[in-house]
RNA sequence: GGCCAGGUAGCUCAGUUGGUACGAGCGACCGACUGAAAAUCGGUAGGUCGGCGGUUCGACCCCGCCCCUGGCCA
């Protein structure tokens, strides 16, 4: 065996799967194997205080592994997909720094593609955002589709003109930048040819009885104390904090709107619904190496596809 | 036992003075996705209109009986 991978740089080592699907307990076992610090790619998760809903890994279960990306924020702050691809690059460089494998875990697609692959944010301007948003708010989704369609012919063919947030966001990057939105996903291309995704497969059903299974111990466990302890550092203000599962239905009971039994219904399916957003996203990446969650040999599995592109 | 309300899509409900159910929301399924992404949005499939009988050219809508659900009175 040619061992000649001393001198090169680790792998970046990526898990994706459905939440739910076992990929923290992999990311864990990979990271020993490989020497290796994991990397949050969990949106909700970055935030501090949210531990419960967003089923994050408790400090003393870590094994000991550095975890980065965890509790950065307060509830009231917001992350975007480009601060967290800038921070996240930047762990990845400086765990490689140390000769260490970086190990990406978490169930935000976008972020994940954003990390790995070539994937450049066109600028934002928050007085620009605001106007718009405020047009939205006054004029509707259709009418600002329309003047798309005007401006960027292309990008207005790519975007449902109820999609607000999207025609906002196009809208945005032309009156920035001067130029059009594309409107399209970048190509699947790693932007360090370094690089290793492992998927966690499961069937959709045992997967639906895990969220229910998961999703009841979240509201046994205290997600409702959660949520009451969130409230008071701000969690209504924080925009993406807010609205994550389990923390909207919660804040519905403790606000009278529903009760306990109809909250865990609710945040069941809309896990549901998120899980299947989310496998949407990784069933064409013919890149991904697929290990099945309960295959006895999986961590092996995915060893093996890491050696194929290390050294 | 009597009275009242109701039985229409998987769920909660609209609806037609009798003329092929404009159904809606939620859910399911499929899909999109470049600075909120656990977000945002699009498409598709589902209905013997409780059962039986009658009136009628024609009934989910009218009549009769029956079954079921909820409430009130005994």
């Amino acid at each position: 065996m040619p061992a000649r991978a001393t001198t090169s740089t680790p792998a970046v080592v990526t898990i994706v799967g459905p939440t739910a699907s076992g990929k923290t307990e992999l990311s864990l076992d990979l990271a020993q194997a490989l020497g290796g610090e994991v990397v949050n790619t969990d949106a909700m998760q970055v935030y501090r205080g949210m531990d419960i809903g967003t089923a994050k890994l408790p400090p003393a279960e870590r094994r000991g592994i550095p975890h980065h990306l965890l509790d950065t924020l307060t509830v009231r702050e917001p992350a975007t997909v480009a601060d967290f691809q800038r921070w996240a690059r930047a762990a990845i460089a400086d765990i490689r720094g140390r000769g260490a494998t970086p190990v990406l875990v978490g169930g935000s697609a976008l972020y994940t593609r954003a990390i790995l692959d070539r994937f450049d944010f066109p600028g934002t301007d928050p007085a620009v955002r605001a106007r718009l948003e405020a047009e939205l708010d006054t004029v509707g989704s259709p009418a600002l589709h329309a003047r798309l369609a005007g401006l960027d012919p292309a990008a207005a063919e790519r975007i449902e003109p109820e999609n607000g947030r999207r025609v906002v966001r196009a809208l945005e990057v032309i009156e920035v930048t001067g130029e059009p939105f594309s409107a399209t996903l970048p190509v699947q291309e790693y932007a360090d040819p370094a690089t290793v995704q492992v998927g966690v497969a499961i069937e959709r059903d045992v997967l639906e009885e895990r969220i229910t299974q998961r999703v009841r111990q979240m509201f046994d466990g205290g997600l409702l104390d959660e949520v009451v302890a969130l409230r008071a550092d701000g969690l209504a203000e924080g925009r993406t904090a807010s609205a994550a599962i389990g923390y909207r239905q919660a804040a519905a009971v403790l606000d009278g709107e529903m009760t306990v039994a109809e909250a865990i219904e609710r945040t069941v399916i809309a896990t549901r619904q998120f899980a299947r957003r989310q496998m949407a996203w990784w069933k064409d990446d013919p890149r991904i190496t697929w290990v099945r969650y309960d295959d006895p040999d999986r961590v092996a599995q995915a060893l093996a596809a890491v050696g194929r592109v290390a050294g």
